[in-house]
Formats: C-alpha cells, structure tokens, sequence
DNA sequence: TAGAACGTTGTG
DNA sequence: CACAACGTTCTA
C-alpha cells in the first residue's frame, strides 16, 4: 500500500492512467451523488438539533446516532427481514462521514472553529446560501467549502479537508477501498471499512465494481451451472466464476490516504 | 461459515 | 424501466 506521500507526480503508467481516469468527466450517477452542501447540512442540524435536543451531543453521539436519534424509518410494506438501507439522512452518506458531518464534528469537538467574518452576519447557513451560488444544485460541497479555504480561520489540515471535499465527488467504496469520484487530482484513494458492520449501519453502502482486470472478471459468458447462474432470478449474483476477485475480499478496515500527486496540495511540497 | 435470498444500486 | 450484480442478512 502506498502510504508515503509521493510527490513526483504520475510518473508511472499507473498513476497517469489513474490521474487520466480521474480526470475524465462524472458519470451522471457520480455527479448526482452529493448528499447536501454544507449550507444544506447546517440548515438540517439546526433542525436536528431542535428536534433530538442534541445541541450538546457529543461527537460519540453524532458518529455513533442511537436509534433513538436516527429518523423514524417509514413504514414498508416489504418483509421486515432486511433493514431499509436507502434512507440516506444526514446520518447517512456514501463514506459514512461527509463532508459536512465532518466538519461538525470538527467544530463540535473544537477541532474547527468557523469564526464569522464581518460579512458574516446571521447563520452561517444563510450566508454561505447567498454567497457560493452552488445552492442546490447539488454540488456545493466545493462550492461551499473553498472560500473556507482561504480564510486563515480554517485550520484544517488539508489532507483532512480533501478528505472531507472529495473534489466535488464523493467518497466511494470501490475494490476494498474508499476512492474519492470525481477529483481531479491529488487524494486517489480513502481506505474505509464497509458500510454497515461500521457503524454505517448499512448507510452509505456502494456498489464496488468489477476490476475488470483479474480472471473471472476477464471471462465472458456464464457457466449457467453454479449456484449463482442457478438461482439468477433469486441470487442477483454473477457466476461464481466471474465474480471479480477483488470483490470477494472483504473491504478493508480503518481509513489511510494516499496522495499519488503533491500537485493539488502545493503546501505539502 | 458458506450459500441463499433479497434489497438496493448502477447502467443502458 | 429492465436488468445485472453488489451488499447485507438470514439460515443450514
């Protein structure tokens, strides 16, 4: 694993096709997965805050929400046997801390400090809502959080903070992994556990894909003979000897970042 | 613990 | 919307 911090750029083949596949545009299903901007986000604590009277809770409580602190799930009329992992809330996001959510906890823990400029009059929120332009459009994130950037009240580490950006994509679990989508360049890769043994409580679960590379990943047609090809209908699975060797590791534990260019983040030059 | 079942996500 | 298939949960 790469866990130095390689600030030659993409020199090898690999990093360049990596930086060339970064940069390639978003699909649509990318581009749409940005669960709120910050403003978004303030805005919803507030009324969270209101509703659970948790103004004061903890960071504990805000990455490990009781049930009693989650949103009533809604009434399904499927079997109760599985637990409804769509409903992404603010509890809820693809990495299981989102931007926003981070940044909470960072100003709940003392850790940020969002100390209003003068031009800053009223919430937060509001003010941030007026001034990106980004508003609703879904991909605030960025939008929101650059002007943050260069204000010397922000003392996020950068690594952190492109770690909370994403560079306007968010955080993807792919081949045991935690990739950012869509960055242009710099952080690659996030390493995070799965979604719901994590405290994700089956949120934020995505879709790994394929490498695409390995063995079963390179053979084409179903052996329509094992289980999975079987039981089609039932088992949603690819045949057992398709099934992408990386796909069948566990994804891994713990978070590690891995910046494959110094380019983006000038100041750790 | 492996396999089955099913919900859900991602893509065309 | 249909389909493929990943992730989670349950069961044997």
């Amino acid at each position: 694993m790469a866990d130095t911090l390689d600030m030659s750029g993409p020199s090898s083949p690999e990093q360049q096709r990596a930086n060339r596949i970064l940069s390639e545009p978003l699909r649509r299903s990318l581009k749409r997965s940005h669960p709120c901007s910050l403003s978004e986000y303030l805005n919803n604590t507030n009324r969270l805050s209101h509703r659970h009277s948790s103004s004061s809770m903890g960071v504990r409580g805000l990455l490990h929400p009781t049930a009693a602190q989650h949103r009533p799930t809604q009434p399904r009329q499927t079997k109760p046997r599985r637990a409804h992992s769509s409903n992404i809330d603010l509890w809820d996001s693809p990495s299981g801390l989102h931007l926003a959510h981070a940044a909470e906890l960072l100003m709940r823990a003392g850790a940020l400090t969002l100390t209003p400029t003068p031009r800053d009059q009223g919430p937060l929120g509001e003010e941030m809502k007026g001034g990106s332009g980004a508003e609703g459009d879904g991909t605030g994130c960025v939008a929101d959080f650059l002007p943050l950037l260069g204000c010397s009240w922000f003392p996020l580490n950068p690594g952190l903070f492109a770690l909370m950006a994403g560079g306007g994509g968010f955080l993807t679990s792919g081949g045991g992994s935690m990739g950012i989508a869509g960055v242009g360049e710099g952080v690659e890769v996030l390493r995070g556990e799965s979604s719901s043994t994590g405290g994700g409580g089956g949120a934020g679960r995505r879709k790994r894909k394929r490498c695409g590379e390995c063995v079963p990943c390179r053979r084409t047609g179903n052996c329509e003979e094992c289980s999975a090809c079987r039981n089609r209908k039932t088992g949603h699975q690819i045949c057992k000897y398709r099934k992408c060797e990386q796909l069948k590791k566990k994804a891994a534990t713990g978070f590690e970042m891995v910046f494959p260019s110094g380019a983006a983040f000038p100041w750790l030059q």
